[in-house]
DNA sequence: CTTTATTATTTTAAGTTTAAACTATATGCC
DNA sequence: GGCATATAGTTTAAACTTAAAATAATAAAG
């Protein structure tokens, strides 16, 4: 294995991993801020979506690309937007079916397909739900300076370019 | 309800949401994409994880807390520290113990509480995995900016902040 | 001492999540 | 047509997640 670097070998091993409580590495730490801070975010937010509209994070972003989709969404797309597996947005659009605020429709032209679409009881929830969202957010954030808030939604984008761009999956490109 | 800001009433709903696909705000723009780029670490993370170690993501981040206080830690702690509910701690050191991970201690001076601690076992595991996933986080981000690490270290901190003063059990402080 | 309140953890029910296996189409090729 | 292959969704098993209710043990009050 990789002999150059000699930073992440297995000499120091105990300095870095056990060493001042601060001894992480920047991206490290900035991952770990990250997935703190968002975690703190979502938690609010589902506290929020839930006690004032009976609604969870996941049906709250799978309506989200509905709304903008009036004629509907094929689940695999759905599934892709939303970045949740195939199967769990089976499950959800399921509940959200039975609660009536989305509706499946399987096209002649391709029988395997299933489109899911809104109701307009879904559409009605959702805009309610989507106005709160945006206030909620601005009401967190209101201690930051909104030249922050748009210099970190830039340079976040470097972040999840760079991430992209080293996943597993991607010799290619 | 509010009736100054013009702004997200009800007036303008449908152009806020359904507008040129970009009419969200700031902070929510800003939201959006912190989600969307954890998501994808996590996801990836989970995948290595996985693939190399046999391990899940929430079964590290327990691990992680422990590795550093050799001592152990009592469950109620393990749950503030990893942002998991009380229930959910219960269930993840019950399947790493299972896993002869980690070991449960009960303490004679309070028989209510339980204390977590890796097993000899589990150290060497997660000191394997912490080097991994440090490299890991290095390689996901490599190219980005040292400098613009480290500040997007500083500047979400001051998200984290915000967001933890404007938390709805936060009238106080 | 004994009731009351607090603290620590577990249990429960419903939902979300993943990865992998499976079913049902549809398409391509001979 | 008839078979291989690819595509779209569903199902499955195990784990994670939450919120709320239940247990258990300690501390506090009277």
């Amino acid at each position: 294995m990789d002999t150059m670097e000699n930073d992440a070998a297995s000499a120091d091993l105990e300095l870095i991993l056990h060493g001042p409580a601060g001894a992480a590495k920047p991206e490290t730490r900035l991952w770990l801020r990250m997935l703190s801070t968002t975690k703190l975010i979502t938690t609010e937010i589902r506290r929020r979506l839930r006690t004032e509209f009976g609604a969870t994070l996941p049906q709250f972003d799978l309506m989200a690309q509905l709304y903008r989709e009036k004629n509907g969404l094929r689940l695999g797309e759905l599934s892709r937007r939303t970045m949740v597996t195939n199967g769990n947005v089976t499950g959800l659009v399921e509940r959200l079916e039975s609660d009536g605020l989305v509706k499946r429709v399987t096209p002649d032209r391709d029988r395997r397909v299933t489109v899911a679409q809104l109701t307009p009881a879904g559409a009605k929830l959702f805009a309610a739900m989507a106005v709160a969202h945006e206030a909620w957010l601005r009401d967190l954030m209101a201690d930051v300076d909104r030249a922050m808030v748009a210099d970190l939604w830039s340079d976040i984008g470097k972040v999840k370019t760079s991430v992209r761009n080293h996943l597993s999956g991607s010799e290619f490109e």
